[in-house]
DNA sequence: CAATTAAATCGACAATTCTCGATTTGTAGG
DNA sequence: CCTACAAATCGAGAATTGTCGATTTAATTG
């Protein structure tokens, strides 16, 4: 994934809320309704309902951060979980520490 | 400026190239044709010429990048040096760091 | 002052991104 | 199988960004 890509992944005030929420999710998430603690992740609900937009437009913010590979995808029955992927993140930011 | 503006700024090829141009300019530019050396910057047509675009397109990216305050620009006659600003561009990559 | 050159601004169209509601797909439970 | 719900995909219009050529502004020099 090249630089920019990333960046304009990230250029967007919701996508980086939510990779920044990801990175702390007990501070900033509610429970999930079933208990299920963060280890795999929050579920796309939790992010839509925290974002207060619609839910095709929280999908597909997450599918951007999914293609760039910010985040961690994985469904379980109708639920999906996102988290996020750190190595990606630290790539990302030592690439832009040499590049800058 | 916000982080997110910041990205903006850098979501964009060219934008980056240059951001990384300008901070190693030595190794980027062909000298200045009146022998100046690049402690003032980098005047806007050799940064023009290595883009490969046009007077118009990258003096808009320019004016970006200084909105942003990611360069400095400074006057001299008819032209127009541009440096990084290093405390911004140190800024933005610390902040980036604390929320990703 | 006229001509030249560097850079900035203007106006416009193309391309991309944002954002939504509607629909579809996948899964679980009765 | 039918219903309900979570998430993904589709289609579309609005908003923003990219990019250019033409024009304007500033400064230099004959």
């Amino acid at each position: 994934m090249q630089l920019v890509e990333l960046h304009k992944a990230l250029a967007n005030d919701t996508r980086m809320d939510i990779m920044s929420w990801l990175s702390d999710p007990d501070k900033h998430f509610r429970p999930h309704k079933d208990g299920k603690d963060f280890s795999d992740g929050v579920c796309a609900q939790l992010i839509q309902e925290k974002t207060g937009m619609s839910q095709s437009t929280v999908s597909h913010y997450l599918s951007i951060l999914l293609r760039a590979n910010l985040v961690i995808s994985h469904r379980v029955g109708k639920w999906t979980y996102y988290r996020r992927n750190d190595e990606t993140v630290r790539a990302f930011l030592s690439k832009l520490q040499l590049t800058l």
